[in-house]
DNA sequence: TCTGGGGTCCTAGGACCC
DNA sequence: TCTGGGGTCCTAGGACCC
């Protein structure tokens, strides 16, 4: 029985937020990012930035050299994120099954209120009316019988897109496609399919699996099942948080002194809230460094006992820090990220004081 | 004044234990 | 005198996604 699966995916989300948000920017080229002389980069662009070749990622200089008219807007996370819980409030009142990607993007698995893709079809044109009724937002919708299909369907209609690919179409609909358009396949992927004379996803369906899995590993299977339109991963609504990070690039290049380690401790600081929000503690610390050359490295270190404390993690990442510094380094990102995590110990200081002085006991 | 910030997942090597 | 193998944990790095 072929499942109906729902990828929904907000048009250049951020963009059209401050759009909605400030009518004079509507019909204008907008880019949503850090100011270019804070080394910025493109964080959403407007469709009208789009036609000048701005593009997410790139930084903000060469986005304003491309498109020296573009509205240049500081992203206001807290906004995107009250408007995409309401967007995913509205996936939600449809089926229960919403898999939230990232804030403008979910699955949705309607398998049990529509027999066949073109009952989703049905479903997903009164989604986009519903959500650009409530929000204003345009959502690009893509119908299919799995994550991997749908979510290529919703990326092929963009803007403003619903393209529904029936049972049985899947591999004739991808075969055309370059295989960057498959989830995972980024531009090393690109490369390394391209040596073998791989181009396309349908190249890629009739490859020998045995190539394939030398090249890719314990992934090739999927990879190649993906290719040919098949993909059984479930739409998962519960999804456990495992890291918890924050990281800065400084506006220039820092030694490690006084200020290098200030930006640590204020980090550390909006890691512990971080934590502290979703209710968890930390097992790891790590320390996150790039230098001026961009090399980036990382260090980490396993706690006996977990913590959701600032002092305690600033002293942790401090201590990774000072092992690698060295007093001609300069650096232009320090960041900590937080893996390994529990559940909050529910306890007042006492317990708290008595854990660290005992060995955890068994739950 | 090229190159953000939030994540997930995978690989690989070394330590250590039995 | 030469040198196992399986399993787990820890660490570092990298690809990829939005």
């Amino acid at each position: 029985m072929p499942r109906t699966i729902l990828h929904a995916d907000l048009d250049a989300f951020y963009a059209s937020v401050e759009q909605l948000d400030h009518p004079e920017l509507r019909g204008k080229p907008v880019v949503v990012g850090g100011s270019a002389d804070t080394r910025g980069v493109v964080a959403a662009a407007s469709y009208e930035a789009r036609k000048f070749g701005v593009h997410s990622a790139m930084p903000m200089r060469e986005a304003l050299r491309r498109c020296p008219y573009a509205v240049r807007v500081s992203p206001r996370f807290d906004r995107y994120r009250e408007l995409s819980h309401q967007v995913m409030e509205i996936f939600r009142s449809l089926t229960p099954l919403v898999e939230p990607l990232s804030l403008d993007e979910a699955y949705l698995d309607v398998s049990a209120i529509s027999a066949c893709t073109d009952e989703g079809e049905a479903l997903a044109r009164q989604l986009k009316v519903t959500v650009k009724e409530a929000t204003g937002l345009v959502v690009s919708v893509g119908v299919g019988t799995n994550k991997s299909v749908a979510k290529i369907a919703s990326d092929r209609g963009k803007p403003d897109g619903l393209l529904v690919v029936r049972f049985g179409e899947e591999a004739r609909f991808l075969a055309p496609l370059p295989i960057r358009s498959l989830w995972g396949i980024g531009p090393k992927g690109e490369a390394r399919l391209a040596k073998i004379g791989i181009r396309s996803i349908g190249e890629l369906a009739a490859a020998d699996p045995d190539r394939i899995q030398t090249t890719f590993g314990s992934w090739g299977p999927a990879l190649i099942a993906m290719a040919r339109g098949i993909d059984e991963r479930e739409v998962q609504p519960v999804r456990e948080r495992k890291s918890v990070g924050a990281e800065r690039t400084f506006p220039r290049d820092l030694p490690d002194g006084p200020e290098l380690r200030t930006a640590l401790a204020n980090i550390a600081r909006e890691v512990a809230e971080r934590l502290a929000s979703q209710g968890v503690e930390t097992r790891e610390i790590g320390l996150k460094l790039r230098y001026a050359s961009f090399k980036t490295i990382a260090r980490q270190m396993t706690l006996a006992q977990p913590t959701d404390d600032a002092e305690q993690i600033a002293r942790s990442a401090e201590l990774l820090l000072t092992r690698v510094a060295k007093s001609t380094d300069r650096f232009r990102l320090l960041g900590i990220h937080c893996g390994r995590l529990e559940p909050r110990h529910q306890g007042d200081e006492q317990a708290s004081l008595w854990e660290a002085e005992t060995p955890a006991p068994a739950p």
